[in-house]
This record gives structure tokens, sequence and C-alpha cells, in this order.
RNA sequence: GGGUAGAUACCGAAGUGGCCAAACGGGGCGGACUGUAAAUCCGCUGGCUUACGCCUUCGCAGGUUCGAAUCCUGCUCUGCCCA
């Protein structure tokens, strides 16, 4: 094992904030396996590439003999957290939510080492708790704490409602901490607030406090707002190569040199901008899925987007009868049949218009134009979905 | 419980009887230019229609009116102030 010093040289790399160094070091000058704590609510069934910032870093600590200590937060999904502006989560069943909490670690554990993981469910403790327990919980922290925290404080100033049961949130967190004996809690900057309220609770149990160790947060594919399902700028772990690819070349040159840090740990390499972000696409492909996929990808990129040569891509391929005659039917066939995306004649009407869809590399712009769907003929419907029929 | 302000399309926001499928901004999508980058320019952005036009939509349910996002009644939800 490596010294205390070398372990917390290792760790800092990439990190947004430790609270403290100071405490992290003393810890690891124990010499024993520390208790790592990261917490997921399992909302929806697959991870994206934000979320693996952490999951990495929590890698790191298993390779130098740390203990992960995954929590699943089957409880608190469970009642939903309706946090952000318009509308309120839809409650998940336990059903779904176990569904989900599988799923995840399967992803997880690309990156995690499974013998030194050990995973709980928050369920576990919370589900037990009756009333009196849960209102001597809340009696350890202060409205006026509570209220503090900014985002709590920018909603009301904003006149946004805040749910009672919201504000429970960081105690609900900071409890698992003490179940679980943390030594450090990770998470994106921000949790600050919620891993400090563990801190407290497990100063009042009197408890060794937990150190704080904060991420940077990725930002989405927009290269301004965090990544995040709901803002539909995220990158699944499970997005099929092609798409993963894909979307990652759409990144700007400044998120680039972020990915390249925060996903791969390292600094972008010294090449054009596109050869370099092409490498950046391979090898989070090659992570996610294989090695083989990663190549595969790449070339198949280079034959579709860069030599614009859609005849040897690979499409998804749409048998003629499905197509009809007419280009407007057609076009909407392809993208249910091809993408499973459901668009409005009207969508598909102004694709026509505006020129993006195209018949074997020939622009259609005349909506009444009726074609014959010769089988393997290629129909480009966007910028990056064509078909080939079938 | 009392008072008061509000609820408009993906988001923000205008509109306060017909000229409203609803200004404007953002976001999104498409085109040109590119490196599926950035910047810029142009177009589109409820559904059906080649089109004329038709249909559904302005919190929900009723009502007034030739005609309602706009007026009236009730309800639901939210902010703020008071208790």
């Amino acid at each position: 094992m490596q010294s205390p010093e070398a372990q917390l040289e290792i760790l800092k790399h990439g990190s947004a904030q430790i609270l403290s160094e100071a405490e992290l070091l003393t810890k690891l000058r124990t010499g024993r396996a520390l208790n790592i704590k990261l917490g997921v609510d399992p909302t929806a069934p697959d991870i994206h590439l934000g979320f693996t910032v952490c999951l990495q870093k929590l890698r790191q600590f298993q390779d130098l003999g740390h203990q992960a200590v995954l929590i699943i937060g089957d409880f608190t999904a469970m009642i939903g957290d309706p946090s952000g502006r318009s509308k309120t989560r839809p409650q998940l069943s336990h059903d779904t939510i176990m569904a989900n909490a599988k799923s995840f670690q399967q992803q997880a554990f690309k990156i995690l080492d499974p013998a030194k993981t050990r995973t709980v469910f928050n369920g576990e403790w919370f589900e037990v708790m009756n009333f009196e327990q849960i209102i001597r919980l809340n009696s350890r922290v202060t409205l006026q704490q509570m209220l503090h925290r900014e985002d709590f404080r920018s909603r009301m100033e904003r006149g946004d409602s805040v749910r009672l049961h919201e504000i429970q949130y960081p105690i609900i967190q900071g409890w698992d901490s003490v179940m679980v004996k943390a030594d450090v809690e990770l998470g994106g900057t921000d949790q600050l607030f919620n891993i400090l309220v563990g801190r407290d609770l497990q100063r009042e149990e009197k408890m060794p406090e937990q150190v704080v160790f904060l991420m940077p947060l990725l930002e989405g594919l927009d290269g301004v707002q965090k990544m995040s399902k709901s803002l539909n700028n995220y990158v699944g772990v499970t997005d099929p190569p092609a798409e993963m690819f894909g979307k990652i070349m759409s990144i700007s040159d400044t998120l680039m040199a972020r990915y390249y840090t925060l996903l791969l740990g390292q600094t972008m390499p010294d090449t054009h901008p596109m050869d370099a972000k092409k490498e950046l696409a391979r090898r989070l492909v090659a992570q996610y899925h294989s090695q083989e996929e990663g190549d595969a990808a790449l070339e198949d990129f280079n034959t579709r987007f860069s030599k614009k040569d859609l005849d040897h891509a690979e499409l998804p391929l749409v048998p003629s009868d499905l197509l009809g005659s007419d280009i407007i039917s057609a076009v909407v066939a392809a993208y249910v049949s091809g993408f499973q995306i459901t668009k409005s004649r009207g969508d598909a009407r102004r694709l026509v218009e505006q020129g993006s869809v195209q018949w074997q590399s020939e622009k259609i712009t005349d909506m009444k134009a009726v074609l014959t769907f010769a089988s393997g003929g290629v129909l480009r419907l966007d910028k990056t979905r064509a078909i080939r029929v079938g």
C-alpha cells in the first residue's frame, strides 16, 4: 500500500474541494481501510457520465485499499424528491426502484471493484423508524441551518415553494453517514451542504466526523448546465456505441478539455481538436462497451460523417413496404421504425421543406414527390439519422 | 382562517371580448458555413392539410355572448402579508 501522503496526492487529483485535507491525511495514517460513502437515488434505471466522475474517484479509493460503501437511496427515491421548478416527481413504486437499483449496480460495477464494495439500501434503517425517532432526529438540526442552504434560499427568494420534506433531505442523507460509519463522503460540489450535515450528526453521535470530498460537477452536452436527465444533455452509460460516440462529438472544444480531465483523468492531447475529440469518444465507448466497439464506432463515424459515405455506414434497415410512396409518410415511418421516434407529419413536412431529407444523396424538397424506395437505398432524415431500405 | 396577487405553449413572459394557434426572449430543430466544435446568418417550432382551410389548446368545471385566453360563478393549486 502507498504511503498516506502519496495516497492523498493521488486522490486530490481532479477533486474540487476536500474538507479537510489534514483530516483526510490523519485518517489515511491510521492505515485501516476507510469507509468511503457515495449515495445515489435510483430514480432512473441508467446512470450518466456525470455520475461516473464520483464513481471513478471511488474506484481510486478502492485501488488504494479502501472500502466503498454504495448507498442506494431506495427510501428517499420512494418519497420522490419534488425539487426543481415545475413538476412534482412521480412517486416510484418499490418494485421500480429495486429494478432501477439492480441495473444501476450493474452499471456502477463497470467502474467499481465489486470485491471492495458494500452496497446498502437506506430503507433498511429508515423504514423501521417510528415518528418519535424521526422527531428526535429532526431536533438535532436547526431551521436556520436548513434555510441557509443556497438552493432553498434562492427558491424562496424567487417565490417558489419549498415543501417541508425537502428540508429533511440533508438530515436523511446525513443519517446515512452515521449508519454506515462513513470516514469520507464523496459527492458533487452541490452536495457540500448535505455532507456537512452528516458531519454534524456524526459528531452528535460521538463518532469521528467524515471528510467531505467533493468532485466538480460535469457539464452536460450544452457545456453550461450540469449534466442531467431532465435537461436532456446527458450521455448515458448504456447509450449504444454509435449514439455515445455521436454525442461526444457534438460537444464544444472547451468542454472536451474538461471531459478529458474529469472522465479520463488525463490532459487533452495536443492534436487537432477534432482528432482529440474522436479519441475521447472512442475511449469512452471502449470503457463502457468494449475496445472493439470503440474502434467500430470510430470507424463508422469516419465513414458516415467525415467521408459522408452513408452507403457504407451501418444504418437501421426499414422494409420498403413500411415507407409507402410519398415522402412525408416515408419520413414518419422511418423515424418510428428506425429510431422509435414519433414525429408528426408536420415535423416531417418541415424537414422536407427545409432540405434535411435526402433520398440516395439527393435532397428532396418537393413534398408531393412520389418515390420508389428501392431496396438498399439510403434515406437521410436529419443531421444524424438515416435509414437503409431493407 | 382573513387579505391580496397569480396560474398562458418546452421554459420565461406579453395579451384583459373579435385583427389570437396566441407578441417577444430563451431553449430545441432544420438549412448555409464547418470539424456533428465555436461564432455568424436564414428558416421552423400544437394537430390534420400541397394549399384554401379545418380541429384542439391559455389551471379545472360550468355560464354570459353572434363571438372568450380575455367577462361571470364555483373549484384546484401557488406566492406574499396578517393570524
